[in-house]
DNA sequence: TTGCTGACCGACG
DNA sequence: CCGTCGGCCAGCA
């Protein structure tokens, strides 16, 4: 076994964990960045799967275009994820990231 | 195999 | 503002 090719899940897995501190995504934006915009549910469906990785998934950086914190259900605890986020600095009003655009970070940004 | 679901997105009325 | 629909693709009964 050799090589075994990143699947789509891991190159999601990937890319979140490059998310900056303090910085946000969107399911959209990875998506598009792996090549399968409009796939963005698969980005979700990933998160979702995060958990069961060995290393941490800082699945809390990432939420929807709007940056509505859509996923914080899946933290165990929905105050989880606005915590997280604004223990990194990041204002969270009624599961709405404020200056959304200001902490957006794009997978397109590495380089 | 089919059919349904889902942490999305954009478009339509 | 709200509800609905189609598209995208992986997982599951």
């Amino acid at each position: 076994m050799p090589s075994s090719e990143p699947s789509f899940f891991e190159k999601v897995y990937e890319v979140v964990r490059k998310i900056p501190y303090g910085r946000v995504t969107t399911y959209g934006a990875i998506a598009e960045y792996l090549g399968s915009k409009g796939s963005a549910r698969m980005v979700g469906w990933a998160m979702n799967q995060s958990h069961s990785q060995q290393e941490a998934v800082p699945a809390h950086r990432v939420v929807n275009r709007k940056g509505l914190l859509t996923g914080k259900r899946h933290f165990g605890s929905p105050n989880i994820m606005k915590t997280l986020l604004e223990q990194e600095g990041v204002q969270v009003v009624e599961d709405q990231i404020q200056n959304f655009n200001d902490h957006f970070w794009s997978p397109l940004e590495l380089t």
